[in-house]
DNA sequence: CGGCCTATTGACGCTACTCAACATGAGTGG
DNA sequence: CCACTCATGTTGAGTAGCGTCAATAGGCCG
């Protein structure tokens, strides 16, 4: 089964990856991809329910995830833990982190994934040496933050229905950024990891894809998504021109 | 009434400023400091009601809240909004445009504010002269993103209750580490901004605060608020040391 | 095949929302 | 100074959306 490859032999190349349009090296010169290459470290895969960071670890490095995805949740002392994100290939890990000495959050895989690890100093001094790096970092900082206040007005103020439309809406705009279907992929995270993200129960988000279903706005089949009636499930998320366009986050 | 003082000619100075230590100056030399004040423009006080900036708005200045407070909201299609934070002096306004055109946010003065305009692309470069600003930079805009987090953990776990408790105590810890009394302040808020914020109607927010009144944990009177039990206040919020001690936020 | 985990479905109940009435305070003008 | 209005806050009654509990079904893997 296990072909023998020295994975870490492979090198890595952001100029190879598909993702360097939405990740950090956009905009990036040759000889500054160069550096930035250099800094780069790749771990070995993490697999399905391994953590790439736990609240409290050390703090030194962000991460890109390449491949795969990664969930983010904040544990608290009841035993329930809030899951704050998930993050696909070309998004970043760890800002929350930044000036401090230990992550606040545990970062766990939803599938074998792979992932950049950018030492913070280094990164620093790279963003300190190439200020298109820097406003690239920053601009996806950015992202991050509205993308959380988009999060907080839908718990805040957006029912259940509304509540899944919009995810599997935003979850289509990305992968569609990332080349693959907007209309039928695969959901790396459970019903129970959907269920904590969207603030419900797990029986009323499965109820919800068995309404979808029923209503023809969706075919779902365990894991694997199929968007059948996209403008009816724009018009449940309530989208509005300013929402729709744009691959969020 | 109206003594005549040209407010515009107050020389702004972070030196000066009870803030120091919490804003962005923290950790800086008197000569950066310097900089950092030639950079700074001082607008006009804004009025309760009147808007920082809106939703829209073209991009090219954070802010410093250096006296009164904002808050912060994202408007809907529906005429709903969602309010996304409450911010004090010495906290950084705006972060979420960074490296886009416009403001994904309107930010309007709770009560008659004054704050620090930092034009973005001086305040980058000199993030680029000083490396201890660009830290103390990139420090602030992790801990707003932790405390989205938390916010997140908030709509999506906690019920009615703990949310206000949790509200109270993070505005309590904010007025100390600012050196106003931690048991006593006055709200700037409405019920109505402090239901919105945390996701819930304003007559389960006013019900609250009747009960928390009773049962002797808080003394209310309208907007002035007085935490009799704070420990009891704590044991609602259901804090652990983790989250206890320092002035989140 | 059997055990385990994930997902689905149904019955019931509670929390917090909605609707409505009322109270209180601030501001305004006579 | 008082009457008036408007904004803000409080209180009560009824209800619905969603959570909880419980049972069952379906996939996956050893």
């Amino acid at each position: 089964m296990n072909r023998v490859v020295d994975i870490s032999s492979i090198k890595l190349s952001c100029r190879s990856c598909s993702l360097s349009e939405l990740c950090l090296p956009r905009g990036l010169s040759d000889s500054e991809l160069d550096d930035l290459e250099r800094m780069m470290k790749q771990g070995r895969p993490i697999r399905r329910g391994e953590p790439l960071f736990r609240v409290g670890d050390p703090f030194h490095s962000l991460f890109a995830v390449r491949s795969g995805s990664i969930k983010v949740h904040l544990p608290t002392v009841n035993g329930e833990e809030q899951i704050v994100g998930f993050h696909l290939p070309g998004e970043l890990l760890g800002l929350d982190a930044m000036g401090h000495e230990v992550h606040t959050c545990t970062a766990i895989a939803l599938e074998t994934s792979s992932v950049c690890e950018l030492p913070y100093r280094q990164m620093q001094e790279l963003c300190h040496q190439f200020s298109g790096l820097n406003e690239q970092f920053l601009s996806l900082i950015s992202k991050e933050i509205s993308g959380e206040h988009e999060m907080l007005l839908m718990l805040g103020k957006k029912n259940a229905e509304v509540r899944l439309a919009t995810f599997l809406l935003n979850l289509s705009a990305r992968f569609k950024a990332r080349g693959f279907s907007e209309r039928e992929f695969n959901l790396s995270m459970s019903r129970h990891d959907i269920a904590n993200y969207l603030g419900l129960a797990v029986e009323t988000v499965s109820r919800l894809f068995t309404r979808f279903h029923d209503e023809g706005v969706l075919q779902v089949q365990r894991r694997l998504v199929m968007i059948k009636d996209i403008q009816q499930l724009r018009a449940i998320a309530q989208v509005s021109d300013k929402n729709c366009p744009a691959a969020a986050r």
